[in-house]
DNA sequence: CTGCCGTACTACGACAGTCGTACTATGTCT
DNA sequence: AGACATAGTACGACTGTCGTAGTACGGCAG
């Protein structure tokens, strides 16, 4: 199976996240499980490059966090939420956008 | 216009470069010029990380360089000329693969 | 004849994002 | 009792890119 180099992800990990925040708020470890789905396991973000990124994001002002219980029994423990801002969706949509012309110049050096 | 983020095309600096000698040996102030020619202006190869990859690719051995005269008058003005090993055609042709994958899967978040 | 632009680099230090490794803590399944 | 899934935190290393600057030569305009 080809591996994916994380120098090419590098820059898109944090799209990849607010993609999956555009569903709703959501927590580490459940934004890893779904990106390793979305990409049939072709992508598993390493812990440390995720929860690093939250904390580079929430820097920036694209997502907020919040805890809240982790299940409905009020035993009190918590899980770390984070929901995309306005200006992460300014930012998401800009890296869509991105991503087309980079696609295409990328293509230009390719051959099969 | 829409500027690419070095953090994309990282991890594909290599790529075009060996894309370019394919045609054949060349230098750093070509290279970058028909990288810049080929993607329309859209991206534009920093100096710097150019020459830079020059020295990572060496000792990766996907290049190898020789000097030769700037022109045929033989004043003795030189310049460095890089040319595609077989070891860099090998990895040209794994990252045209991952290429790929990696399209493949970041389109999973793009949303228009 | 002077200064600027294009060519063709080299040197050096800073920075950002990712990664490896390790550690904590709880609950469930076997 | 031990393994595995969940849900993280901490820390230091590494890699590739970038900003800035400097060198050196040739040609052309003013």
């Amino acid at each position: 199976m080809v591996e994916i180099s994380s120098d090419v992800i590098r820059g898109y990990n944090d799209t990849m996240i607010l993609f999956i925040l555009l569903n709703g708020p959501s927590y580490g470890y459940e934004i890893s499980k779904q990106i390793r789905n979305i990409t049939d396991g072709k992508y598993v973000i390493k812990e440390t490059t995720l929860y690093s990124a939250f904390t580079r994001m929430e820097k920036n002002g694209h997502i907020e966090s919040f805890t809240a219980d982790q299940d409905g029994s009020g035993n009190g423990k918590k899980r770390t939420y984070y929901r995309i801002t306005d200006l992460g969706m300014q930012y998401y949509r800009a890296k869509c956008e991105e991503w087309d012309i980079t696609q295409e110049v990328v293509a230009k050096f390719i051959r099969h």
